[in-house]
RNA sequence: GGUCCGUUCGUCUAGGGGUUAGGACGCAUCCCUUUCACGGAUGAAACACGGGUUCGAUUCCCGUACGGACUACCA
C-alpha cells in the first residue's frame, strides 16, 4: 500500500507565529513537495481560554510572505475538513467513548482542588513524580474507583467530569522516530492524560490522533518538545485501532537562544534586537507591537534559505538555495539530531546575498518607496542609479536611502576626524580650482568628466590625487567612506556639486 | 527530582575506525582600490571527559559531566 504523502502544520492560534513554527511548517512544506505530497495546515484551537483574536490571520499572511503556502487549509478548504478543531468539536467525543467502552480509559470527576490535594500528597510522601497514574487513579474518584450506578448517576446529573486514558502498568511502548531512531518508554512513567476536558472539547493528544487519522497524515514532523508525548499518542492509535496507519514521527531539534542555552523566546529576541515573529505582531490586549522580519527589511527568500539551515544541510558545500532547489534537495534524514542556536549574523548575510542578487530595478522601488515617505522626488532612472551605487554595502532595502542620504542631501556638518587627518591646504586649493572647472561645465556632468577635471585640477596645483581625495569626499559627502565619488558627483549635479563645494570651503577650517 | 533527547572551531555544520578533521557565518591579516564596502587570498579556531572494544578511536559500546525538552482539564 502506498499512500499519498501527506503532513500537517497544526499551530495554535494563541499569539504571533514563532519563528521555529515556521521553520517546523517549512520543512512540513518541502517534506510534502519532495515526496509529491500535500501539506495542510490545521488549526488547534481546542483551548478556548487563550484564544487570540487575529493570531489566525496572522498565522496565514506570515506563511503567504513567506510562500510556504497549505494545500489545504481553514481558508482554501479541502476533502477532509474542517480544517479548525474548535468546528471538528462533534468528532471526537466518539473516539473517547470508543475508548472508554474498550477499557482504555475512564471518566474522572476530580475538581482541581482535588487534583492539588493529590499532588500535594504525593509531593509530602516524597514520590518521585506525582501523577494520575495506574497507582493514584485507585484513589480518585472515577469511573473505576466509583459503583457504576454513582458515575451513571453523575453523569447523568450534568456533573462535570473528564475522560483520562488508562496507561498500562507496565509496558514498553517503542516508536521508531525518523531523526532520532527508536525510543523507548516504560508505560509506569506515564500518566493518565485527559482526552476530553470537562468542556466538552478534547485536549491536543486526543485531538491530534483523530484529525491526523482522519486527515490522512502519514508523517508528523513537529518540534522536539512533543517526543515526550509521543509514546501517548502510539497507544492512542494502538487502542483506536490504527496503529498499521500509524503517522511516521519526526521530532526536530529546538532552536536555541544565541548565548547560554535554552529555548529560544521573545525574550530572548528582544534583548538581542532581533525579530522572532516573521512579522510585525500586535497583541491584542497589551497593544504592544513585536517586530517582523518583514519590517525590519528581510527577504522572503532569504528568510526560507536562513531557516531550512537551521538544523538541516544539503550534505555538500552550497549555501544558496532556492525554495525550489530546498524542495529537491530535502530529506529528513540531513537534519540534524541537536538544537541549534539562532545567530542572527547568518540571517543578515543571506539576506546582503538576495539582497545583491536583486536587479537595480527592483532595488529602486524599494528606495524610491522609502523615498515618498521623506517626501522626496526622485526620478526612477536616479533611484536605479544611486540603487546600484548602494547595494554593495546594504544589508536590508531600507539601508539604500540610510546609508546613501548624502547622495540627496547636502551634508550640513563634516565627520571631524576625517576634517582633522585630511582638510588641508592642498584640497582646498585643489577644491577651488575644481569648483571653477564644474561651473564652466556645459552641458551634464558624467563620471569620467568629473574624474578627469578633478585630475586637471590636481596637477594644475602640482599635486597628486590620491593626497586630496579623501578631503574631497568630506566635502562633498560630509563623511569619509562611500561608493565611487565620481558616480556620487554625477548623481549630485554639477550645479549641487559647486554648491557643496562651497559650503565645505566656507566651513571647515584648516589646521595650523 | 523523574522520564526522554542531545554534545565536532565562538556559531551553523560536513565527516566517519587509520583524514593535514572539510565548508559557511563571524573575527584577523594581506591584495584590489580615491575611502568604505564588495570581491579575492591567507590565517587563528573544534571532535566534553573517563573507561572499554580494537593493531588503531573523534567515529562503535558503557558510564560521567554538561545542556535541553517534558513533567496542566496548554498546545
Amino acid at each position: 500500500m502506498n499512500r499519498e504523502v501527506r503532513v500537517r502544520f497544526a499551530p495554535s492560534p494563541t499569539g504571533g507565529l514563532h519563528i521555529g513554527g515556521v521553520r517546523t511548517a517549512l520543512y512540513n512544506y518541502l517534506f510534502a513537495k519532495k515526496n509529491n505530497g500535500k501539506f495542510l495546515l490545521r488549526v488547534e484551537d481546542t483551548d478556548q481560554t487563550r484564544f487570540v483574536p487575529g493570531a489566525e490571520e496572522y498565522i496565514k499572511d506570515a506563511l503567504d510572505w513567506l510562500g510556504i503556502t497549505p494545500d489545504e487549509s481553514p481558508w482554501v478548504g479541502g476533502s477532509v475538513g474542517p480544517y479548525r478543531q474548535s468546528e471538528r468539536k462533534e468528532m471526537y467525543m466518539e473516539y473517547a467513548m470508543d475508548l472508554v467502552e474498550k477499557g482504555h480509559a475512564y471518566y474522572a470527576f476530580d475538581t482541581s482542588e482535588e487534583l492539588d490535594a493529590m499532588r500535594e500528597r504525593l509531593t509530602a510522601a516524597r514520590v518521585v513524580s506525582p501523577q494520575y497514574n495506574s497507582i493514584t487513579r485507585t484513589q480518585m474518584k472515577n469511573s473505576l474507583t466509583l459503583p457504576e450506578d454513582e458515575v451513571k448517576e453523575r453523569l447523568a446529573s450534568g456533573e462535570p467530569y473528564v475522560i483520562r486514558i488508562k496507561i498500562p502498568r507496565k509496558e514498553e511502548v517503542r516508536l521508531n522516530d525518523m531523526i532520532r531512531g527508536w525510543v523507548m518508554v516504560h508505560s509506569s512513567t506515564l500518566d493518565d492524560k485527559v482526552l476530553m476536558k470537562s468542556d466538552g472539547m478534547p485536549t491536543y493528544h486526543l485531538a491530534n490522533i483523530v484529525d491526523d487519522h482522519l486527515m490522512g497524515i502519514t508523517h508528523v514532523i513537529r518540534g522536539e518538545e512533543w517526543l515526550p508525548s509521543a509514546p501517548l499518542h502510539v497507544l492512542l492509535y494502538r487502542y483506536l485501532g490504527w496503529e498499521d496507519t500509524m503517522p511516521q514521527f519526526a521530532h526536530l531539534p529546538l532552536l536555541l537562544k544565541p548565548d547560554g542555552n535554552g529555548k529560544l523566546s521573545k525574550r530572548d529576541a528582544d534583548k538581542h534586537g532581533f525579530p522572532i515573529f516573521p512579522m510585525d505582531w500586535k497583541d491584542p490586549k497589551s497593544e504592544e507591537v513585536a517586530i517582523g522580519f518583514k519590517e525590519q527589511g528581510y527577504l522572503p527568500e532569504a528568510m526560507i534559505n536562513f531557516l531550512a539551515f537551521l538544523g538541516w544541510n544539503p550534505g555538500d558545500h552550497r549555501e544558496m538555495f532556492t525554495k525550489e532547489e530546498l524542495v529537491e534537495a530535502f530529506t529528513v534524514e540531513r537534519i540534524g539530531k541537536s538544537g541549534t542556536k539562532f545567530d542572527i549574523n547568518k540571517a543578515k548575510w543571506y539576506n546582503e546575498q538576495y539582497l545583491r542578487a536583486k536587479s537595480d530595478g527592483e532595488l529602486a522601488a524599494y528606495l524610491m518607496d522609502d523615498l515618498k515617505k521623506e517626501g522626496i522626488e526622485l526620478s526612477p532612472e536616479k533611484a536605479e542609479r544611486i540603487a546600484g551605487l548602494m547595494k554593495e554595502r546594504a544589508t536590508f532595502p531600507a539601508d539604500l536611502w540610510k546609508e546613501g542620504k548624502f547622495m540627496l542631501i547636502a551634508p550640513a556638518e563634516f565627520d571631524e576626524k576625517v576634517a582633522e587627518k585630511r582638510w588641508n591646504n592642498d584640497a582646498v586649493s585643489v577644491l577651488s580650482t575644481y569648483k571653477g572647472k564644474i561651473n564652466a561645465l556645459e552641458g551634464d556632468l558624467d563620471p569620467v568628466q568629473a574624474k578627469s577635471l578633478l585630475e586637471e585640477s590636481a596637477s594644475e596645483n602640482e599635486l597628486k590625487l590620491g593626497k586630496v581625495m579623501q578631503a574631497v569626499r568630506l566635502a562633498v559627502t560630509g563623511v569619509g567612506a562611500g561608493p565611487d565619488l565620481m558616480e556620487v558627483f554625477a548623481i549630485i549635479g554639477k550645479e549641487e556639486l559647486s554648491k557643496r563645494i562651497d559650503f565645505a570651503l566656507d566651513t571647515l577650517k584648516v589646521n595650523a
